[in-house]
DNA sequence: AACTGACTTGTCAAATTTTGGCAAATATAT
DNA sequence: ATATATTTGCCAAAATTTGACAAGTCAGTT
């Protein structure tokens, strides 16, 4: 991925870090990280790892599903960013994952 | 990614090769790839190369853009996979991809 | 102008993942 | 049993990702 196209994940974070008054600084070894790293996430620079998400909202006093959705979207979006395909690629791809779904409740 | 949940586009190579009474052996050299490489595209277990789908639609008779969605789309299904919030992170990536459409169109 | 504190950029080696080939195994017929 | 089609297992090379560190910029302060 090396640079996300979306990165609303990144941004959320940023803004939710703000609006607890916490530093890179501050942020940064409560999730085992340096501050160069923390920054490169917010912006987008960094894929967050999956494992964080949950320290990611507890420090954070933010929904984890929320975070998780934005986290999931930023992936979505950079699979089918600049292609032209994107929005009929989504529908096929919903489709499968209700089929799915379904298929799952089913048994 | 190693092996897809969906797998869209291969089962439809695979339909496609067979509707054209071609064998492993017969289209993968076309691909320059060898036999078990193919068989393993068609059955989601490897991932095709973005530059292959031109090929394969060309092959196989086939649209270029029904397949390159099908790819997509099994990648987007990745992503989401085996997530309660997929179709929540779909929604949002919908969203995002459908307002960078936008600003596309402004400039 | 130098200093300080917050953040960013660049670079790089280590770790991980992906890729595709080959040999061998398993079907599927004849 | 033989032959042909497909699949499986394994592996090394290639590519990508990861995260650390040093050095950089930028904004406000003295």
């Amino acid at each position: 991925m090396q640079t996300s196209s979306s990165n609303q994940f990144g941004s959320k974070i940023r803004q939710l870090r703000e609006n607890n008054k916490l530093l890179l600084r501050h942020l940064a070894p409560l999730l085992d990280m340096d501050t160069p790293h923390l920054s490169k996430i917010e912006r987008g620079e960094r894929l967050a790892k999956k494992n964080l998400i949950p320290i990611f909202a507890k420090v954070l006093n933010a929904s984890q599903d929320e975070l998780f959705t934005l986290w999931l979207a930023d992936q979505i979006v950079d699979v089918v960013k600049d292609s032209n395909l994107a929005l009929d690629a989504m529908m096929v791809a919903e489709a499968s994952v209700k089929y799915q779904i379904k298929q799952k409740v089913k048994e």
